[in-house]
DNA sequence: ATATTCCTTAAAGTTAACTCTAAGTCAATA
DNA sequence: TATTGACTTAGAGTTAACTTTAAGGAATAT
């Protein structure tokens, strides 16, 4: 009885089902709303959100660019300049930009640090390996099979 | 004329030259150790910290750890875990290797997030060029100077 | 018809990792 | 000796990004 989701009956979709495909409570939904991060989101007769696809794009760039370290504010200021047209494009440019820069020098960074991570624990693994080795030999037996 | 650092002097350091090289505040080095985060920093006979290069080292793997992302609570195990002795050596590298798996996945991930924000911003670049393009193009002059 | 989902506003609570303040004492330095 | 820096405990304040609660009502789905 193949039953339809809403989606696939009207291409819209409930508060709920974008919850689910993104990962966002609902709570957050209505709260990233509030903030500025997705406005336009149209309503059924009775009031309720109906997400759209171009909708859930949207989400899309604004979970990338907070997985990646952008703030709310700064998300909400530049779904605020697309909102106010093409004669914020320069500046939009300029805040990817930006950002871009951020997120490598954050990833190269991380790399840095995860070196010394390995290092760390190639040595101990090492030191383990070591200790093992040392817990065999003690001349009172060591358990056979503990 | 050549004053020596405590330092240079005694290869011991104060709270406040250990901020300087760290970057960490004097608040935070206290808070940090009250957290269990680096133990057994030795004192003055007034009772000031006096932080060896091991201290330095420990703290540089501490910073590391924490830039990659692992929280002070882990941090203190791991710490907790050391101070134990080399029986904790297999939880240790356990510990360490899952950590290490977590910034792998993170820095995958930011990498892959950070696609979209450059494919976005190209997709910006162009439509910049194209609306300064057209911006050129109207009738009644454009300024020339402005 | 009934159960479930959704709506609103408004505000309080949570978590991590600091950060700061206060009060009072002691140490080190010029 | 005066000033600066360090010490302690204890607790309050900060920031970001949620998360939860509450109250009451309306809309949808089955």
């Amino acid at each position: 009885m193949s039953m339809k989701t809403n989606a696939e009956k009207t291409g819209l979709y409930s508060i709920q089902e974008v919850s689910r495909k993104t990962g966002l409570s609902a709570h957050t939904l209505r709260y990233y709303e509030k903030e500025g991060l997705l406005n336009g989101v149209i309503r059924s007769p009775g009031g309720f959100r109906q997400y759209t696809d171009e909708d859930l794009e949207r989400l899309g760039l604004i979970c990338c660019l907070k997985n990646t370290g952008m703030s709310i504010q700064e998300i909400a200021r530049f779904v605020q300049l697309t909102r106010e047209g093409d004669h914020t494009l320069e500046e939009r440019v300029k805040l990817l930009r930006e950002h871009r820069e951020r997120v490598l020098a954050r990833i190269s960074e991380m790399q840095t640090h995860l070196e010394k991570v390995t290092w760390k624990l190639n040595f101990f693994t090492e030191k383990l390996k070591a200790y093992e080795a040392g817990k065999d030999r003690p001349t009172d037996a060591g358990e056979p099979g503990g």
